[in-house]
DNA sequence: GGCAATTATGGTATCGATACCATAAGCGAC
DNA sequence: GTCGCTTATGGTATCGATACCATAATTGCC
């Protein structure tokens, strides 16, 4: 072998069992030109060499092999999406939403979480650009400087869908958490309840938390209601967080009618704490949740929540994305899906 | 610029924001070979240049191009992830597990879905060879035979972790669903139940709900308890189904004493109607479930559930294809992890 | 001090595909 | 019949990195 052919072997079987579109080239009695125009564009290429060119394919078991296409296209089909926690089942619904489309339309996604740190997404971003993606979905909306400079000096599409922020890096597809909050607010103010206690996940570094909040306030303001600080907690995720938020507004003496449990299963740990202990929901206090399990219709009683737009937000944000990396579009939307009010027995 | 230059730029501004390592190099006053040596194996490269080939990185944004790495080196860090759905919350623990490994080891997962269908996973393995993943991790057992001769053509390490399938692909990293199942039903017997019904997901292609099947079998007769086919009841996913399969086995004149929901969140769409109805559980009948779902021990009553090691069998899977994939090992492990009876107050 | 061994760096071919250009063949119109 | 146009195909440079080899500079050792 002469020094020029570092691992060049001839023939179709080598120590690495990929074929290369010269393998199939050479089945076929066509250039790779022709079969690279046979596989991605058929109508350029005679029905005659087409059938070559796809029997030669089957006959050596031919894989195309992106790296070298998206190398040469400066083309990638792959979109990357990060989320804080890939465990956290509320994000399940949306990724299962971009996969769809992906899918459909012949891309791939990779994932990565963060565990809710900047610096991890900054990582994620950094490794998702090296790997030349053709755009990204962005759960959370706040970002570090360097991520964003990354961003900007890459030029890829970038959808973010945690809240709808003001002043996205691009593109934006969600619903609205502080009209959500407050839409649900009033709702209870109309069902007549006075003393409306809110908990929600920690604010801190979380968008969502504090447009939750915002609308929680603003919903009291315009039903002319007190904000009282006794109402209004802070806790960590979890079912026993729930349950442990309940106990300390109902025995805490700010004497609540009835709690928005605005994050997370918090609700469902209160409710099933009621049932624990006999409570009679709406009886004792009423319940509203903010997240659209299934499981919240199927409590005792079952619990009045919001019904968010989680599917459609991972399809719309995929859909547009798709828009501009094909290049039928070149808008930075931003998209705001609607959200509903489930009313259950629980208010 | 001539006609060889098919659209090469000088300089650093180029229409697309990407910058080389060429361009790193020329900052640098280095050869492109000391720059790619600098950044993956810094010890190989004096201090001084390492410093400079640093700043240079730094002052024009480089982010390097792993597709052009990979394709060189026929190296790639990316693991892809196959599995029937991504909006299933069982899954995303076995995710998270992966996803957490996978990271510390400057890898990436693509993930895909296949809708439960045996077509959809071939071309879900399709597209990832044709990216050159490093290896892949199949949560289904069974594939089609195209499926199978791709995969050993590409010689790409596979783990596979539904359940403990005694004739892998390549490597397993799961749990017996058998043996699990088993244990739960002895341990029903053991506690005096003598009619025990057994609910689980539609046995057609699905591997694991046969296998469940097979234990519950198993252990009744082992306990010399009569096998009764209105006992024993095949249902779609679901909470309604859940509560629905109740009714079925309770005014279905087999009698049951005791209820083994082997799937999904059967178990708590019964107990929810069991609450419902005002039916004491265990008094009514017993409950057991299989998956541990965190709420199950929040439900009143808790269930007495397995405990399945669904983020190690993600963590492990990583590990075990991180070895191969690395050439540390070149072992066709197969990994049999634990689970454990959680007993609770329902049975 | 001389020579082998080691360390630091660069040159060039190559990974496997696609873009661009060139060219050959086919075809209708006048 | 010839011209011009379209259609089908191939040649070759290129994408951005790495592997392999060569070579220069430095060190160690008797």
């Amino acid at each position: 072998m002469s020094p020029s052919e570092r691992k060049t072997l001839q023939g179709a079987d080598r120590e690495n069992g990929a074929t290369r579109m010269r393998d199939v080239a050479r089945a076929a009695q066509v250039s790779t030109m022709t079969v690279s125009r046979a596989l991605k564009d058929p109508a350029k290429v005679s029905p005659e060499v087409r059938k070559r060119v796809a029997e030669a394919v089957a006959a050596v078991g031919y894989v195309p092999n992106k790296l070298a296409g998206s190398l040469s296209s400066s083309r990638s089909n792959v979109v990357g999406l990060i989320m804080p926690s890939i465990e956290n089942s509320l994000f399940s619904s949306t990724i299962q939403g971009i996969s769809d489309v992906l899918r459909r339309h012949d891309h791939q996604l990779m994932i990565a979480d963060t565990g809710y740190s900047a610096e991890a997404e900054e990582a994620a971003i950094r490794a998702f650009l090296a790997q030349r993606v053709a755009g990204l979905i962005l759960h959370d909306t706040t970002h570090s400087p360097a991520a964003v400079a990354m961003i900007r000096r890459s030029g890829v599409p970038v959808v973010e869908n945690g809240t709808l922020t003001p002043e996205p890096l691009d593109m934006v597809v969600s619903y609205s958490n502080e009209d959500a909050s407050r839409a649900m607010t009033l709702h209870l103010a109309r069902l007549g309840y006075r003393r409306i206690a809110f908990v929600s996940l920690p604010l801190a570094a979380n968008e969502r938390s504090r447009d939750r909040r915002r609308g929680y306030l603003a919903a009291l303001e315009e039903s002319r209601l007190a904000a009282d600080p006794r109402l209004v907690l802070e806790m960590p995720p979890g079912l026993a967080s729930g349950a442990e938020a309940l106990l300390r507004l109902v025995e805490g003496g700010g004497d609540p009618d009835a709690i928005f449990f605005a994050g997370d299963v918090l609700a469902i740990g209160a409710v099933l704490e009621c049932t624990r202990r006999g409570w009679p929901v709406p009886g004792k206090v009423a319940i509203a949740a903010f997240d659209n399990f299934d499981l919240l219709g199927h409590l005792v009683p079952p619990v009045t929540t919001l019904k968010l737009p989680r599917l459609e937000i991972g399809r719309r944000s995929a859909e547009v994305l798709l828009d501009r990396i094909t290049g039928r579009s070149r808008a930075a939307v931003a998209v705001d899906l609607r959200f509903e009010i489930i009313h259950r027995s629980s208010t």
